[in-house]
DNA sequence: AGTAGAACGAGAGCACCGCTCTCGTCGACC
DNA sequence: GGTCGACGAGAGCGGTGCTCTCGTTCTACT
């Protein structure tokens, strides 16, 4: 059982986060202070200390969240039995209106690092959350026999932690199928950003059309 | 002529340019102190604000200047004689070694806007300069009739100034043609991005040999 | 040539920041 | 019931961007 010590613990703890939060949403992840968050709170400032040893520290929580979040998202939307293809738009069509949504968690997700922060192993787990959707596409692709047949190139350009990650093993997957995979993927991670950080204003007349566009041009080139 | 007070001025104006660009490659943007150019040029603080009214004017010069050296490598490394494909590979390996070598910088064109900062429409000029280059190696391309013949859809996505840069007009360029450069644009800047920013890591096996695979793929896309 | 005025740099100061230390208090466990 | 740890408040340190004032110096006009 908990105590009551840990109970407003917790509470508290979620509180900071949630103020954490509404403030990276209004006023972005470098402008993010822990005296406003404390003001927020009716705590004195040092009191947040007790919680989180540093703001690098609740920076990273939310950063956790925000990659769970965006997880979330992309689970939700990918309907598991409808053909990969579909299941690939819907995904890079979720990404990107988490991202038009939460514009600032997304600029901490996937934005320049912060200064000399240094991302902590537990962030890496978050992330992998988002790639792993596209991974299971991919997968169920292949055993779906979508896929056009692999030439089986010799160098190793993909991890084999992520080549698990990345649909598994199958004939139809080989080394280059699964370096494309990353290609669209950071590709996806380009137009987000470039819409989002303003790199097509003035360039891209309508930024919805283009993007669904674009994302079949990538499951082309992904072969789904 | 130029009066001993405006070449002093143009001279401290370079000066604390210059300070400030080392700053930024040591610490990084957001840590980038005006206080502490200051103090590199044996200055009071306030004094800095008669040469740039604010933090973020300074910032603004240093990502034009960044824009116009990664402009100006990417230029460079342009053999306007090659062949086409030849040089979609050399300017996109220009522009990664270039992010590579001035990771702050790149950081600050291409990564998170900084708090409530709206990009001046002076660096959206300078900008231009690193995409006309792909813009070029394009027309170039469809003039000297290497792309395949263009389908001429409907719906305009690409703005007309924008396509202006792209290739100009001809045949073989219609505006699925440059929206997939875009597309390639984009993605170059999601490969580079997610290898410099640690998204790749423990990911890819070999980044250089990642890269180039990756951005022959981008060609055979664009059809290079 | 002389002067009005603009540009200049220094310095003090404001409000804010992250973070540390101390101190009185309150709750949990032996 | 007493001990000890967790807690929040408060003061304070060194840092930040930015503003204002003040004496000086150079420019340009009369």
């Amino acid at each position: 059982m908990s105590t009551a010590r840990e109970r407003a613990r917790a509470a508290l703890t979620a509180e900071i986060l949630e103020s954490a939060r509404g403030q990276l949403a209004t006023v972005g992840a470098a402008a993010l202070s822990l005296r406003a968050v404390a003001r927020d709170l009716g705590l004195a400032s040092s009191a947040l200390y007790r919680y989180f040893p540093s703001r690098d520290e609740l920076l990273t929580a939310l950063i956790i969240e925000g990659y769970d979040a965006l997880g979330a998202a992309a689970e939700s939307a990918d309907v598991p039995t409808a053909q990969p293809r579909t299941r690939w738009h819907a995904i890079c069509a979720a990404v990107r209106a988490w991202a038009l949504a939460h514009p600032h968690e997304y600029a901490l997700l996937y934005g320049s690092p912060v200064p000399g922060y240094a991302a902590p192993q537990d962030t890496v787990a978050a992330a992998g959350r988002v790639g792993a959707a596209l991974g299971r596409v991919l997968g169920d692709a292949a055993r779906a026999g979508v896929l056009p047949p692999a030439e089986h190139r010799r160098t190793a350009l993909v991890t084999p932690a992520a080549a698990e990650v990345l649909g598994g093993e199958h004939p139809a997957l080989d080394d280059a199928v699964r370096a494309r995979a990353l290609l669209t993927w950071s590709s996806l991670y380009g137009l987000i950003s470039f819409e989002l950080f303003g790199h097509f204003a003035g360039v891209v007349a309508d930024p919805e059309a283009f993007f669904t566009e674009q994302v079949g041009e990538l499951a082309d080139l992904l072969g789904l």
